[in-house]
DNA sequence: GCCGGACTTGACCGATCGGTCGGTGAAAAC
DNA sequence: GTTTTCACCGACCGATCGGTCAAGTCCGGC
């Protein structure tokens, strides 16, 4: 039961959920990704679904509950939609395998994915996003375990690990504010590439006597 | 007449503005950060600055000039504010002091960055932030030709350059997501390590026979 | 004294917001 | 054949939205 059992319009883990709510969720998530949280009325969820403002209280409570699960639906499953991809081998292609897997997850969820990731994420009212918060945490936590095993088997150096997380996760989070499905490269092509990058670095390999794995200057500035 | 003349409460190139207009674009600011656009009314901001609304409009024509003047006024001088500080040497470094230079803008003028990259990046009517995108153009243009340069150089490999640009950046912009004041490490110490992990790879210097530079596997999928 | 302009206000506007209401029609359950 | 269930709708609600307006208040120059 490791394959989610119902993918729909870009849609994940909706399981016995009807066409109409499927279809709602699928306008609302492209909605939210392009015009935000508050940006998006109930009048414009409506109108793209061709149907009245009213019935989308009948199969929802109010907005949030949509976004909830537009945004869970998105995020309920990447942890094992991502687990489930990473090959045995050594732990470096275990990460890259984490990048390919998340990127494909952002292809075929793009909207609910970008949804999920954009809007009113910093509501002082976390705990309507407590669960979603939750399950991201598991996901970079998996990624940190990834990342400290490949330092354990020394194929890595010895950096740190949610710094080292952050890049990774920046390189794929960010892909959403410049990635064109137009173009050529898939995502997956993009994370493999990113990977490469940052996996072996881009300092050619003739060069020496340029800055090495030395600590970072202190700013100029003191904080505070 | 490269420095900024006019830097107060976290508002870049406000000059010739009464205190009163940089309270508002300060307040603005932070609220647009907070709670988005649309998050964020007119009400929103006058209390917040303990004015009257209408006094809003009386220095404002409308809600859009308020943001415009939040976000360009970020991004206005973002650009001269970075390449001020690329020293001469080796283009490797070059690079280095650009990461460093924009994470310290994005420390200084924290709030109208995070409003500018957040907020309806992706409005239908475009032309409202013509000006904006093709500064930030500009910014991004001048990553890539110190990366090109560096290139030449020899320095680092023959990776894709506006690829590279976008890992650089993806590290930055994805910055503010995460980032806590109240902890240690100051914004330039975060990018400072970012670009030794991204210029001196992560890979071990033991270890060999994993992947190396070779260009990317294909996705599993074709797109489109 | 008073005049003009910059600054500031509360009352108000039409439009739109999220959400509720009573009801309709057709199929399913009895 | 009647009742229940369920998807669905148009009309409507109070609140809030961005924005306007006439009326001050303040203050330096004449």
């Amino acid at each position: 039961m490791t394959e989610l059992s119902t993918m729909k319009d870009g849609v994940a883990n909706q399981a016995e959920a009807s066409d109409r709510v499927l279809q709602i969720l699928a306008e609302a998530g492209r909605l939210f990704a392009s015009k935000g949280f508050e940006g998006t009325s109930m009048r414009d969820i409506a109108l793209a679904c061709g149907i009245s403002k009213s019935l989308l209280y009948h199969h929802f409570s109010n907005k949030d509950e949509i976004y909830a699960r537009v945004a869970v639906g998105s995020t309920l499953e990447l942890y094992l939609f991502v687990r489930d991809r990473i090959p045995d081998g050594p732990p470096s292609l275990k990460i890259r395998a984490f990048m390919v897997a998340t990127a494909e997850y952002f292809r075929r969820y793009r909207w609910a994915w970008i949804a999920s990731t954009t809007a009113f994420w910093n509501d002082p009212d976390r705990t309507r996003h407590k669960e979603r918060l939750t399950r991201r945490d598991r996901f970079e936590n998996f990624l940190r375990g990834l990342i400290q095993e490949a330092i354990d088997a020394g194929e890595i150096r010895k950096v740190d690990v949610p710094m080292t997380g952050r890049l990774i996760l920046s390189s794929l989070n960010w892909m959403h504010r410049w990635y064109n499905p137009n173009k050529s490269a898939t995502p997956e092509q993009i994370a493999a590439t990113f990977f490469d990058m940052i996996f072996n670095g881009l300092r050619s390999g003739e060069m020496i006597g340029l800055p090495g794995a030395e600590p970072p200057r202190a700013s100029r500035r003191k904080s505070r």
